[in-house]
DNA sequence: ATAAGCTATATATATGATAAAAAAACAAAC
DNA sequence: GTTTGTTTTTTTATCATATATATAGCTTAT
C-alpha cells in the first residue's frame, strides 16, 4: 500500500493525490483532466470512488464537471483556500518566500483583531488556555517542551479566546500554514525561541481587558516576522 | 421539478437540501443521519448520487461516514465556514444580529488590512476598478444604478487591489454574506446610500498611497456598521 | 476478568446498463 | 454566405446490483 496514504479510503487516497497534483499545476487550468474513465484506468480503481474524488475536489472548488465538457480544473480564485487541505496542497506545493509573505500579510490582519476581541470579551476559561501555552512556550525555552508545538498552541488559543466561530474556524488554516511554513521560517533565522516575551506582552494585554494594546502588541509580533519575510525577499 | 433546485442535476440539489437542513440543526450534531440506504429512500434517487451528495458534503467538512458507524454530523468547529456554500446555508438558517456582529469583526479585521495592502501596491489596474465601482455607487444615489451591487463591487475591487490571493479568496466569502444580510442591515436604517463620502475617503487614501490612511478609513466604515449593529442588539 | 475471535451491519468498491446534456458536425433555409 | 435548426456523438449523470471491507458489539476460551 502507498505509504503516503496509509489509513486512507481510496476515494480519498485519489482526492489527495489529485488535489497536490492539481494545485501543483501538473493539469493546466481551464483545460481538462483525463476523463472519468482514463481516471479509473490510471490509478486502477472502480468509478465510483473515481467520481466521488472527483466529486469532493468539486466541493473544494478545484473541479467542475460536465456532460460531454469532461473535467476541468478550475481557475484559483475559486479554490477554497481556506479549506486545509487545500492550503496544505498548495503550500507544500508551491511554497516560496512569496507566498509566505502572502500568508502573514493574512495573519496581520487575523491576529491582532482576535486578540482585541479575547481582551474584550474576558472569557476567563478560553483565556486561560492561552496561559497554559504561554508556560509551554516557556518551557520550551528550556528544552523542555515541543517549540512548535507550544507557539501553535498560543495562536490557537488566542483564536479560541475571540469567541467568534469565525475567527476559531481559521485555527485549521493557520494551523496547517504553521506547520507546513515553520521549516521555512525557521531556516531563515531564531525565530523560535527568541519572541517569548513578545507573545507574553500580548497575554498580558488580553488579561488587563486592555482592547487595544492586545491589538497592537499581537501587530508588532506579527509585523516583526513579514519583516523578517520582506528581508529575505530583498537579497 | 423543485424550483428551489432548478439548473442543478441531482446530486447538487441534494447537497443543498442536505447542507442546509444540517446547518440548520435538523440532524443532530455528533450523531447520525439518516443510513445511506433510508436517504435513497427520502429523497427517491440512487446510491450513486447519494454517495456522491454525502462526499461533497464530507470534503465541506459538514459528514463523516464510516463502516458501521453510520453517516454523522460533524461538530461546528469542523465545519468549512469559509465555504461560500456553507456560509450562504449557515446565514440563510440561522441569521441573527450577533451572527451579523461576528461577520462584521471579521470583515473589520480583513477589509482595513486590504486596503492598506492596495495603497502599498499601487496596481493601477486593480485601483482604477475601485474608482469605476465608486462611480457607480454615486450612480446608484441618483437611482441610477443598484445600490447593493454597486457597493459589492467596491468591496470586492478592494480585495482584489490587494494583489494577495488570501485577500482575493474572500471575494466569494463576503460576496455571499453581503447578498445575504443585506436586508437586515438595510431594515435597521438607512445603510445604503448614506455613506458614500466614506467610501470615497478609503479609495482616495488608496490613489495617493497613503497606507495608514487608507487602513483607517476603512477601519472607520467597518467599525459604523458594527457598532450600528451593537446598538441594536442593546435594544 | 481479559483478550481473541465471531457476527451483524453499515459504508466502500466494483461493474454493467441507461439517461441526459452539450459540443460539434451537418443540413436546410434565406 | 450566413444564419438557423437538426442530428450525431461523446462525456458525464444516474440507476441498479453484486461483492468487499471495516468495525461496534457480542461471544467464547483461557
Amino acid at each position: 500500500m502507498d505509504k503516503v496514504h496509509a489509513g486512507r479510503n481510496l476515494t480519498q487516497q485519489l482526492v489527495h493525490t489529485l488535489g497536490a497534483a492539481i494545485v501543483q499545476g501538473d493539469y493546466p487550468i481551464g483545460g481538462g483532466l483525463p476523463s472519468e474513465a482514463e481516471l479509473c484506468e490510471e490509478h486502477q480503481i472502480s468509478r465510483s470512488a473515481t467520481r466521488e474524488a472527483v466529486k469532493m475536489l468539486t466541493a473544494k472548488g478545484l473541479l467542475a464537471s460536465r456532460p460531454r465538457q469532461g473535467i476541468r480544473v478550475q481557475s484559483k480564485t475559486n479554490w477554497n483556500m481556506f479549506d486545509p487541505d487545500v492550503l496544505e496542497w498548495v503550500l507544500k506545493g508551491t511554497l516560496t518566500l512569496n507566498l509566505l509573505k502572502e500568508f502573514l500579510q493574512l495573519r496581520l490582519a487575523i491576529e491582532p483583531e482576535a486578540s482585541a476581541l479575547a481582551a474584550e470579551n474576558q472569557n476567563l476559561e478560553l483565556i486561560s488556555r492561552i496561559s497554559l501555552a504561554l508556560k509551554r512556550m516557556k518551557a520550551a525555552d528550556a528544552g523542555l517542551d515541543d517549540s512548535l508545538e507550544a507557539d501553535i498552541e498560543f495562536h490557537m488559543s488566542i483564536l479560541m479566546a475571540s469567541d467568534n466561530p469565525f475567527y476559531q474556524q481559521l485555527r485549521n488554516f493557520i494551523d496547517t500554514a504553521l506547520r507546513v511554513s515553520i521549516r521555512f521560517t525557521n531556516r531563515i533565522k531564531g525565530v523560535q525561541t527568541a519572541d517569548y516575551s513578545a507573545h507574553k506582552d500580548v497575554y498580558d494585554a488580553i488579561v488587563l481587558g486592555d482592547t487595544e494594546a492586545a491589538r497592537s502588541a499581537s501587530r508588532h509580533l506579527q509585523s516583526e516576522a513579514l519583516e523578517l519575510i520582506k528581508n529575505e525577499m530583498d537579497k
